[in-house]
RNA sequence: CGGGACGUGGCUCAGUCUGGUAGAGCACAGCGUUCGGGACGCUGGGGUCGGAGGUUCAAAUCCUCUCGUCCCGACCA
């Protein structure tokens, strides 16, 4: 492609709508422009990076056993109301009549259809398994679509479904995808790590998200020191910890203390002189409809989605400052388990059942206990693992120490088993002649955001600095006097010969001057730069360097192509 | 949806507090000089100041409403 043909317009000021790295550079380098909140539109640039990472997910997907399909965009909302989803799924499903009258949806995900087409025609064990996939474009109205391609409403994703003939044939086709994933990603020249997730709305009962490693990231990833394990932080079990300083010492009497607008646990520790440890920090929220008082060690963190499942609610959010006073009596910030209402359902986190003589609010305005002790002054509520696994934990599989990581997700897999194939009725014949309900994976990945993900990885000051497989170039030439007929003849040359051997290269021929040309090159995260310039008169040499190392050799004009190919290997 | 910020030539922003004939840099067009890390000079074109009401002799500026964008929380590839 030659720079001057080529529809590319590169941005040298940071357009004020971008925050984050990858969604900055991908509009400077003219890869996406915005249409409106979370719609983007691909470039030819752009473009040119996503069609590569769908190559690869389609030949690794083939080479899984799966089948591309393409399935409609628009969905009737009979299926989703079967699924019971029509009602579950919540303002992310753009729900929308046609010109009859009939209600219909633009599909965020399609178990549903797909779960349709296999009830219609699968009716043998004979048949299966079967694994399904497309490379599609998704909508998702998300609440508050963010990052450029990280979070839009309009996205393409990759998503396989698997229907097998029962959970050790799932398991199978699990892993097999499993691999798959990771070769993608490994292949897409990805630092990224598998880890175990939360099934979230989908359902199912086993997940892996693929994360790619970026300090950007907004997922929060637990990783073991010494073993592999890792663990999306919302999932993470925490090991109870057996001994606390506290644990020793005698029973105190329990006290109430002012504490005159302390309400943080920085400042009522802080105002008392006791370790976070030593204080019991008491959350009201409100899950579903019904107000809980959730308990946690003053230096740990609620994790929302281990209270959901324990308490089997859909939402759960921090009531507000009213109910707040309703229930405890005080503000905000004075909330403790003694002498709260009986009706009121309180669960404790594990940790905080071994502390004695600690701290709590007092649930009246300006007041704290100390010395509080679990029987005498509270009586024992639920305990339960629902605190956040922090760093230096111990490990839940090995007993190492936990770091905690950020990354990008970039690819869920789930099990499903048979839960749509239930509501859906998608079943088979076994081999005694009994119907069975099919069982079923599905497996996701966002195209555009691997694309933003490898971006958010991979950049300095300069620009992108694309990883080989997925650039949307390998080479660019940087021709530095286009009137200069030697040099031109030159590029031509390189061009047409990297050209001959498969090389996708762009070829710099505007009329622009040296800097503009090498700034411009930087921003793409082109890996490879040929300068044809001055060396060349001098000693008919042009320059090859690296995007990533900045490293650059000079060879002889006539071995640069075999040079640049063996590079490229 | 709750909280916050912002809408001024294509882009980045100043001007708004304290009302008085719309500015800069970049980009664009022309000419000249330059030419290995986003050049310089001269000339030129381009803006209903997001929109609608209102206050005023006078509104980018003050008031009301509205639309849009971005950031922080719940969702997720």
């Amino acid at each position: 492609m030659r720079y001057s043909k080529f529809f590319l317009p590169t941005l040298k000021e940071v357009p004020a709508e971008a925050e984050v790295i990858s969604h900055k550079l991908l509009l400077r380098a003219g890869m996406i422009r915005k249409l409106a909140s979370g719609l983007y539109s691909y470039l030819p640039l752009g473009l040119r990076s996503l069609r590569k990472v769908e190559k690869i997910i389609r030949e690794e997907m083939d080479r899984a056993g799966a089948q591309e399909v393409l399935l409609p965009m628009v969905q009737p909302s009979e299926l989703w109301k079967e699924s019971g989803r029509w009602e579950r799924y919540g303002k992310e499903l753009l729900r929308f009549e046609d010109r009859h009258g009939r209600a219909s949806c633009l599909g965020p995900t399609h178990e549903e259809v797909i779960t349709d087409i296999v009830r219609k025609e699968i009716r043998s064990y004979r048949d299966l398994p079967l694994n399904l996939y497309q490379i599609q474009t998704k909508f998702r109205d998300e609440i508050r679509p963010r990052f450029g391609l990280m979070r839009s409403r309009e996205f393409l994703m990759k998503d396989a479904y698997s229907f097998d003939v029962d959970d050790d044939a799932l398991e199978k086709t699990y892993q097999v995808m499993y691999k798959a994933y990771c070769r993608i990603f490994e292949r897409c020249g990805l630092d990224f790590r598998p880890v175990e997730a939360d099934t979230g709305s989908i359902g199912g009962h086993a997940s892996h998200e693929f994360m790619v490693m970026a300090d950007t990231g907004e997922d929060q990833i637990a990783c073991c020191t010494s073993c592999d394990y890792a663990a999306n932080v919302e999932l993470a079990p925490v090991i109870q910890s057996s001994n606390h300083q506290i644990t020793k010492s005698p029973n105190h009497q329990i006290t109430k203390v002012s504490t005159p607008g302390k309400r943080s646990v920085e400042e009522v520790t802080e105002f008392l002189g006791v370790s976070a440890d030593c204080l019991v920090k008491t959350l009201i929220v409100i899950a579903d409809d019904r107000p809980v008082a959730a308990l946690i060690r003053g230096d740990h963190e609620l994790n929302d989605v281990k209270l959901m499942r324990l308490l089997g609610v859909e939402g759960l959010n921090f009531a507000d400052d009213a109910t707040v006073r309703s229930v405890t009596g005080a503000p905000v910030g004075f909330a403790g388990p003694v002498g709260l209402s009986e009706g009121l359902k309180v669960v404790a986190d594990q940790d905080v059942s071994i502390l004695k003589n600690f701290v709590t609010g007092a649930n009246e305005p300006d007041a704290h206990f100390t010395g509080v002790n679990w029987g005498r002054d509270v009586s024992m509520p639920e305990f339960a693992d629902i605190r956040v696994i922090t760093e230096g934990d111990p490990c839940p599989r090995c007993k190492g120490k936990i770091e905690l990581k950020r990354g990008i997700e970039v690819g869920h897999i789930f099990k499903l088993g048979t839960k749509y194939s239930e509501v859906l009725g998608a079943t088979f014949l076994d081999a005694d002649g009994k119907k069975q309900l099919a069982v079923m994976g599905c497996y996701g990945i966002g195209v555009g955001r691997t694309v933003a993900a490898a971006i958010e990885q991979n950049h300095d000051e300069n620009g992108i600095i694309f990883p080989i497989p997925i650039a949307p170039f390998e080479v660019i030439i940087s021709l530095i006097n286009v009137k200069d007929t030697v040099m031109s003849k030159a590029a031509e040359d390189l061009y047409n010969g990297l050209m001959a051997q498969g090389v996708e290269v762009l070829l710099d021929d505007r009329k622009e001057r040296p800097g503009v040309k090498f700034k411009d090159a930087d921003l793409l995260g082109i890996p490879l730069r040929i300068v044809v310039g001055k060396r060349l008169e001098e000693k008919n040499e042009v320059e090859i360097r690296s995007r990533v190392t900045g490293e650059t050799i000079s060879v002889i004009k006539n071995e640069a192509v075999k040079k640049v190919v063996e590079i490229l290997q």
